[in-house]
DNA sequence: AGCACGCCGACT
DNA sequence: GTCGGCGTGCTC
């Protein structure tokens, strides 16, 4: 028999908590607390702690098995009505359960910062230097006070005033040398309202809907058919580059709001530009945006307004999929191949995987669209769990560029320098110039050089926390780790044996260095995270390659997405080998997809494209494929290699990380969640490790993996509750790949 | 995750 | 003698 209701019929309510232990907490409803409801936010005493949950259910029975006298009241109602929708917080729970963390983790990823705070924080500590130093006083700190110095030092690079949390990131320094240096009025501390929609200026040029090609209008018409049934249904919008998705994308949402729904459209964070932005305003009007740079306080009104029903519309990255629309219709994930939509912390959600659950929760549509995409969608339409919608042509014409692979083991190497550009690729510039046509050229490695190899003892120079190899950053001459973001003076002598060191391979900055030698006429841009610190020099750099004042762009991972430019007949991978490095079994699927994605930027006129790849691997059957821009056979043969070594789409993948400070503990963690997930009986299941990952130290952390692998996934079930118990254990991370 | 409680080394 | 290290366990 339950137990009876409290005497004076006040309930329970189920709390979910930001906390990594995946259960809910109990709490007493008091009286002027009865407006309570699932959704609302509620501060409670936890411990010695009072925390802000997520109520996820009321009750008018006590809960079974608590000691009536543990029992606490809920401390403050935050909402009045419920912020979160009933569909949001059962997303919430799906992601616990698939991603393995907490009810709370999940409710409090949704949440915009400012809500998850029990005191909204308003403005972020800022330093700046307030004065140069003298040199006497520069000699002075140096010898007396040399973390004061490194300090001064680095806040002078910077130019302007920084967040502390970054400057202590990046330099590994503490406050209490920065306070010495206020007291020397050298320094200031501030604080800064982080402010600005920069998506606000963006000129919105009224947008006449162009005509559809005949496979555009196949695609809308199937889509439209979903939208109007109301029912759940999902699609993979596979389109080449050019082949107008985004119009589709247009299409279906104009009909979404017309059947007075909400839509949600997702873009990769490289590619949430003001330009993408404008053209959703351009036909539909008023567009929420939710991106990393919104202050709290920016964040909480479009959210709020978006909860009220003010806003219909939600672009932006990842975490745009928890914009809370009432009526939600539609959820567009754009470049859905992407792993930015991976969310590399608690909870590691998939964008993909969790847009297609919300849109099922809500009985919307979802289209997923990519001119290369992920096997784990092309694979859901040849099962029938997708229905493909195929656009294979340009709707501008122009066929696809020819694509060269450049064997660099061949290339002589320039004198006295890295080969940084091939012959071939040389000749093309070479043309493009004459011409008065551009290059793009991509290399996917920012800095100087990647690294520094001591010629005695054939070691490189690494970071000081973490397994990574410095790289040198010539423009403030600064060594930085890639991983850590932390920076170090540059070595000059090889820590383990104190011999000399010498700079190796080739990052953005040698490679403009290269490009202006042979090319002393080319106006060269550079784009990448070291030049683009501020949103301006980007849509500057943009602008002027666009009117013809930049001859060759030379950029990371920026210059490979979105960029449309008829007058680019050029494209050169600088090395595509980088996508291969990675030892794990999307590597080649990067590849192909980074080589298809350059691609996409050259021959968008009539005038026709070239692609050079350079590559130490030509035989590599992902660039194999690529050359002939053949994506279906690649996903073909790459299915089958997936199938044969049991890996997704046909296996499910988790790895699971232990670390700790020292490299016992991290075995032992390790060893005991091996042996945990060992002592079950799970047929299809297989354990790999415990071993070294591939960063086997980060952020001072030892770190040991184990990678268990189920086939086909269902073979998981059996386990799943050990990696909900492993978890809640500090220091182990399970992330489903 | 925090934060408490709890048991062993170097200092005023 | 105490201050403080982080190991273990709990939070309705």
């Amino acid at each position: 028999m339950p137990p009876a209701p409290q005497a004076d019929g006040l309930g329970y309510a189920r709390v979910a908590l930001d906390t990594p232990v995946r259960r809910e907490f109990s709490y007493l409803v008091p009286p002027e607390m009865q407006a309570v409801e699932a959704g609302c936010r509620v501060r409670v005493p936890f411990g010695s702690r009072r925390l802000v949950g997520v109520v996820v259910g009321l009750d008018p029975h006590p809960p079974a098995g608590i000691p009536r006298d543990k029992l606490r009241p809920l401390g403050a109602l935050l909402d009045e009505r419920p912020l979160l929708t009933p569909a949001l917080i059962r997303l919430a729970r799906h992601i616990a359960d698939s991603t393995y963390c907490s009810w709370g983790n999940a409710l409090g990823a949704m949440l915009p910062a400012a809500l998850r705070r029990a005191r909204p924080r308003r403005s972020v500590p800022v330093v700046a230097l307030a004065r140069p130093l003298s040199p006497q006083e520069q000699s002075e700190l140096a010898q007396r006070f040399p973390k004061q110095e490194r300090a001064a030092a680095y806040l002078e690079a910077a130019g302007g005033p920084m967040e502390l949390a970054q400057f202590q990131a990046r330099t590994g320094l503490s406050r209490s040398p920065l306070q010495s240096l206020a007291r020397r009025g050298v320094v200031r501390f501030a604080r800064r309202q982080e402010l600005s929609d920069p998506f606000r200026d963006a000129p919105v040029r009224p947008d006449r809907p162009p005509e559809l090609s005949g496979e555009q209008v196949a695609a809308v018409a199937e889509i439209l058919a979903a939208l109007e049934a109301g029912r759940h249904a999902g699609f993979l919008l596979f389109g080449v580059t050019g082949s107008g998705k985004t119009e589709v994308y247009l299409r279906a949402l104009r009909r979404c709001l017309d059947l007075g729904r909400g839509a949600i459209i997702l873009v990769p964070e490289i590619a949430l530009t003001p330009q993408t932005v404008a053209r959703f305003r351009a036909r539909v009007g008023d567009v929420a945006v939710l991106h990393s740079g919104l202050t709290d306080a920016e964040r909480h009104d479009q959210w709020t307004a978006i909860a009220q029903g003010r806003l219909h519309v939600v672009v932006g990255a990842r975490s745009a999929l928890f914009a809370p629309l009432p009526r939600l219709g539609l959820v567009v994930v754009d470049e859905e191949h992407e792993s930015s939509f991976k969310q590399e912390q608690t909870p590691r959600y998939h964008a993909r995987e969790v847009a297609l659950e919300r849109a099922r929760l809500e009985g919307a549509v979802c289209v997923l669209g990519s001119a290369t995409p992920s096997l784990e969608s092309w694979q859901a339409a040849r099962d029938g769990r997708l229905r493909r919608l195929d656009l294979p042509r340009r709707v501008a014409g122009g066929r696809m560029p020819e694509v060269a692979l450049v064997d660099m083991r061949v290339q002589k190497p320039e004198q006295g320098h890295w080969t940084v550009v091939s012959e071939p690729l040389r000749q093309a510039l070479e043309r493009a110039l004459e011409r008065r046509e551009r290059a793009i050229l991509f290399l996917n490695q920012r800095g100087f050089a990647p690294a520094w190899h001591c010629r005695a003892c054939g070691g490189s120079v690494h970071c000081r926390r973490c397994d990574v190899a410095l790289t040198y950053h010539r423009w403030r001459r600064r060594a930085l780790c890639h991983y850590c973001l932390q920076e170090f003076p540059p070595p000059e002598r090889c820590p383990e044996c104190g011999q000399p060191v010498q700079l190796v391979g080739v990052g953005t900055e040698r490679a403009e260095d290269a490009l202006a030698r042979l090319f002393p006429r080319a106006r060269i841009a550079r784009m990448d995270r070291d030049t683009m610190l501020r949103r301006e020099s980007y849509e500057k750099v943009l602008e002027d390659f666009g009117a013809g004042r930049v001859d060759f762009l030379l950029g990371t991972q920026m210059v490979a997405k979105g960029l449309d430019f008829p007058e680019v007949t050029v494209v050169g991978v600088l090395n595509a080998d980088t996508a291969l490095h990675h030892p794990d079994f999307r590597a080649a699927e990067r590849c192909f997809n980074l080589v298809a994605q350059v691609s996409g930027r050259a021959g968008r006129s009539a005038r026709g494209g070239q692609v050079v790849v350079q590559t130490w691997r030509p035989e590599h059957p992902a660039l194999q494929a690529a050359v002939h821009h053949d994506y279906p056979a690649f996903a073909g043969h790459e299915l089958e290699e997936r199938r044969a070594f049991g890996y997704p789409p046909f296996a499910r993948v988790v790895r699971i990380v232990c670390e700790a400070g020292v490299t016992a503990k991290a075995d032992q963690l390790a060893a005991g969640a091996a042996a945990a997930l060992r002592a079950l009986p799970a047929p299809g299941c297989s354990l790999l490790g415990p071993a070294p990952p591939p960063v086997e130290r980060l952020r001072g952390r030892w770190r040991r993996q184990i990678l268990l692998k189920a086939v086909p996934p269902p073979a998981l079930a059996p386990l799943q509750g050990v990696l909900y118990e492993l978890c809640q254990r500090p220091g182990v991370t399970v992330d489903p790949l």
